[in-house]
RNA sequence: UGGGGAGUCGUCCAAUGGCAGGACGGUAGACUCUGGAUCUGCUUAUAGGGGUUCGAAUCCUCUCUCCCCAGCCA
């Protein structure tokens, strides 16, 4: 499962947690929280940040608190609060009863403003949007104070009221904080913290006609909830001056009490072969380049789940990428091996023909049904063993059959013996192909004596074949997927990351046979098909129609061999 | 040419003045009724220059490169 606590390596986060423990900063107290916005589903990088702060929590005897940043009602939709409580539960996590709400706190956020402005900390501007960008300054020139900077506290009151109530059109007036117009970190620069937004929350509904700004709100929010350690990424670095500026005004105030929660930054996950950003995803949603947020291709939590992926799986990734303050991508094979870990464990084993090349093995009585016993799972004795039916017509995967086979293969060829999983050596003594010179059937003969798949004089075979009887198969559509990119970054050469989308991301096979025991799957169990990956029953699947979406393959070796003598 | 960050194997993360280590990947082999799993070997890195020191990835200094910030988004 989980790492032990022993092996975990530290890291700078870690650190200064440990270090505040000591210090007695905050009476031993450690209290996070993960904080999403909900107007998008949460993805892999997201994941990295929920383990942090409820890792973090549980580690030391904390809390973590799930609060929703709903300061923007314009992109705020009950769906993404839905989705988001389900991944964070999915993945394993718990935030008590129900999740915290950032717009519950409007009540607070609004009395502290008509405070920074009674101290003379705050005032209402009213210039233009555009007015405000000019008078902001460059990156490299400082900016020029508003006409309105000097307007009086009674007036400034006066206004901020005016505009809670409704007195002025959207856009008329902002609120802003009064720091330094001058300031080489732009976010200094009176940032806004009220604007007026005639738009209806998802929670509060048409209450307020003025929302504050994450600049704003989002320090008062960790206030309240007496977090201690407030993790976020590495954007919002120039935004630590600002969060200080405001706890310390609203202490003063006596409005907050000491010791104030502080921010801390690391860098967000980047994963090479696909996009976390959430422009990204929503274009790949919204042109149809997937089937949705939960497209088992999409990094997203519920794609990831749809995937196959397991809450253990991504938790143990989240741990092995580690934790640092410097950008970094990191490659999706990690991700791969930490599912494979997972699945080979756990993932019950069975047979199934993917590509199908009918066998006739013509020694084997005709009519004749026999089962064979097949172990569950060579990892896991404990998880016992099953019968499986062998008859006279069997499926194999074409791909271990070739007629004329290269050195180093060493599956089914004319006249080669190999083994039949559980079952028997067999021999192929003739091809039968079509018109058009294709394999279309395989005659060849199995020996009695090898049942269950060893022989008695002890003659060794180089392969071992997975099959399924004709007879008593299922019929099975199986979903391949494969990176949704075909670069590791994508749209680094181009600029237009959607250039780089595979075009061979989703392979549909419909023609599967599976083994009997798997015709009616329930959505979501997961299983190794032998010598071919781990796969998971698809939603989409009807009764005695099951459908699987590959979650990874199998390291295959002669995949490698192959590939390697092409390139 | 403002402000804030960051540079260590192909990738990610360690080493906090004392043998540059781990994981993934790659590669070679052992083993195997999954070309899976497991086990073993190998491979490659401190951005650059100067300095301090018995000793520098670590401290000082100069340089270079990369990332973020000019929303009434978060």
């Amino acid at each position: 499962m989980t790492t032990p606590e022993a092996a975990r390596p530290s890291h700078f986060i870690r650190e200064m947690i440990t270090r505040d423990i000591e210090t007695n900063k905050y009476g031993r107290r450690v209290h996070t929280r993960f904080p999403p916005e909900p107007n998008g589903y949460l993805h892999i990088g997201h994941a990295k940040s929920i383990c942090l702060n409820f890792g973090l929590a549980e580690e030391f005897g904390g809390k973590c608190n799930l609060r929703f940043d709903d300061t923007n009602p314009e992109k705020e939709e009950q769906e993404y609060v839905d989705s988001i409580i389900d991944s964070v539960r999915w993945l394993g996590f718990d935030f008590g009863a129900a999740p915290l709400y950032a717009s519950d706190y409007f009540g607070f956020m609004y009395q502290a403003a008509e405070y920074l402005i009674s101290a003379g900390h705050a005032y209402v501007d009213s210039q233009t949007a555009d007015e405000m960008r000019e008078n902001r300054g460059t990156l490299t020139a400082p900016g020029k104070d508003s006409p309105y900077r000097g307007r009086s506290v009674d007036e400034n009151l006066r206004l901020f009221r005016e505009m809670r109530d409704g007195r002025h059109p959207d856009g008329a007036m902002v609120l802003r904080a009064k720091i330094d117009m001058a300031s080489g970190n732009i976010n200094m620069r009176d940032p806004a913290v009220y604007r007026i937004k005639r738009a209806e929350h998802h929670r509060t509904g048409n209450t307020w006609c003025i929302y504050p700004m994450y600049t704003y709100a989002h320090p008062i929010e960790d206030a309240i909830e007496k977090i201690t350690h407030s993790v976020c990424t590495l954007e919002f670095e120039d935004q630590r001056p600002f969060y200080d500026w405001l706890l310390e005004r609203l202490a003063e105030g006596g409005l907050l009490e000491r010791p104030l929660p502080q921010q801390i930054e690391f860098a967000r996950l980047n994963m090479s072969h696909t996009v976390l950003s959430k422009r990204k995803l929503i274009t790949l949603v919204g042109q149809g380049h997937v089937r949705g947020w939960d497209d088992p291709r999409m990094p997203t939590i519920a794609g990831f789940r749809r995937r196959g992926y397991t809450p253990a799986a991504i938790r143990n990734f989240c741990e092995r990428i580690g934790l640092a303050k410097r950008d970094s991508v990191v490659e999706m094979a990690l991700l791969e091996f930490c599912i494979r870990e997972d699945l080979n464990l756990r993932a019950p084993r069975k047979m199934a023909v993917l590509r199908p090349l009918r066998v006739v093995i013509e020694n084997y009585p005709e009519g004749q049904t026999e089962e064979l016993n097949a172990v569950n799972n060579p990892e896991d004795p404990g998880m016992g063993s099953r019968k499986v039916p062998f008859s006279r017509v069997i499926y194999i995967e074409q791909d271990d059959f070739r007629e004329d086979p290269p050195k180093q293969f060493f599956r089914l060829a004319p006249g080669r013996e190999v083994r039949l999983r559980y079952a028997y050596f067999i021999t192929c003594t003739r091809v039968v192909k079509n018109d058009r010179q294709e394999v279309v059937e395989l005659r060849c003969t199995y020996d009695p004596a090898t049942r269950g798949g060893d022989s008695p004089d002890g003659r060794k075979v180089k392969a071992t074949l997975h099959w399924v009887s004709a007879d008593h198969a299922a019929g099975a559509e199986v979903r391949l997927y494969d990176h949704l990119f075909r670069t590791p970054e994508p749209g680094a050469g181009t600029g237009n990351f959607l250039e780089d989308l595979n075009p061979g991301s989703l392979e549909t096979l419909g023609q599967c046979y599976v083994e009997p025991s798997l015709r009616d799957g329930m959505p979501g169990s997961t299983f190794q098909f032998e010598r071919l990956g781990y796969f998971c029953v698809d939603a989409d699947s009807s009764t005695g129609r099951p459908v699987f979406n590959r979650t990874v393959t199998l390291k295959d070796t002669w995949a490698k061999i192959e590939k390697g003598k092409k390139g």
